[in-house]
DNA sequence: CGCATATTCAACCAAATGGTTGACCAAACC
DNA sequence: GGTTTGGTCAACCATTTGGTTGAATATGCG
């Protein structure tokens, strides 16, 4: 149930996914070439990889034998949705916030 | 560095501890009062705590013998700040909340 | 004082996490 | 066809996580 919110924060908890994440930014990139920049093995970024996908957060593509790394950033919805329903007590002005959440919150259930 | 952001997704990765947030959401609580809805001993809803302090999610102030647990959600802006980097290529209308963005946004730097 | 209440501490445990290495599979190249 | 390139799988390991229980430490109450 609450297990989108799981994954999806449990994924970003990590600083190597998060900075993969800003990569993809970017643009869409190899598994390789993510993995170029850190001082790990190409098997613990393709499980990073892994963990970001089943939390939504990237889709992979594989043309060739190359496999595509996209981000998603629409994983992060819910997640910054649930954050915002703390941040409407914080003082400062929160109208134009208030306007989207109207717009954009189906519901406030969570456990 | 990115500790913070470690710490508060970490935090936010467990169900337990966003259902606690939620609860201190209506009102400051004492720790026994936090755990009477779980089906888990008081010492592991005080490790959650503990977990939420450190955080910074929440505050735990000691009056008398009752310790009392204050949400703090400012410690969710950074984390929030970050996601939104990501958020502001989609489609949807997010016209609310760029106004919202741009009043809020000190900076998005991070990796 | 003596007891109940509120909370943490310490030791322990099972499962999950984040990493390694080496074998493996599939696509591309000469 | 054989070799390089891109990526995953499997087994393994150390550490962290989320929980337990029982003892310990305050504080408040009669």
């Amino acid at each position: 149930m609450s297990n989108d919110l799981d994954t999806v924060f449990a994924a970003l908890a990590d600083p190597t996914r998060r900075a993969i994440l800003a990569m993809l930014l970017e643009d869409d990139m190899a598994v390789t070439d993510v993995a170029e920049p850190f001082e790990m093995s190409l098997a613990a970024i393709s499980k990073h990889l892994v963990i970001l996908t089943k939390a939504g957060l990237i889709s992979q593509e594989k043309r060739g034998r190359v496999k595509w790394c996209k981000l998603e950033p629409d994983a992060m919805r819910t997640a910054s949705v649930w954050m915002q329903g703390f941040g409407q007590f914080e003082p400062v002005n929160l109208d134009a916030f208030e306007r989207f959440l109207e717009v954009e919150l189906p519901a406030t259930d969570e456990a």
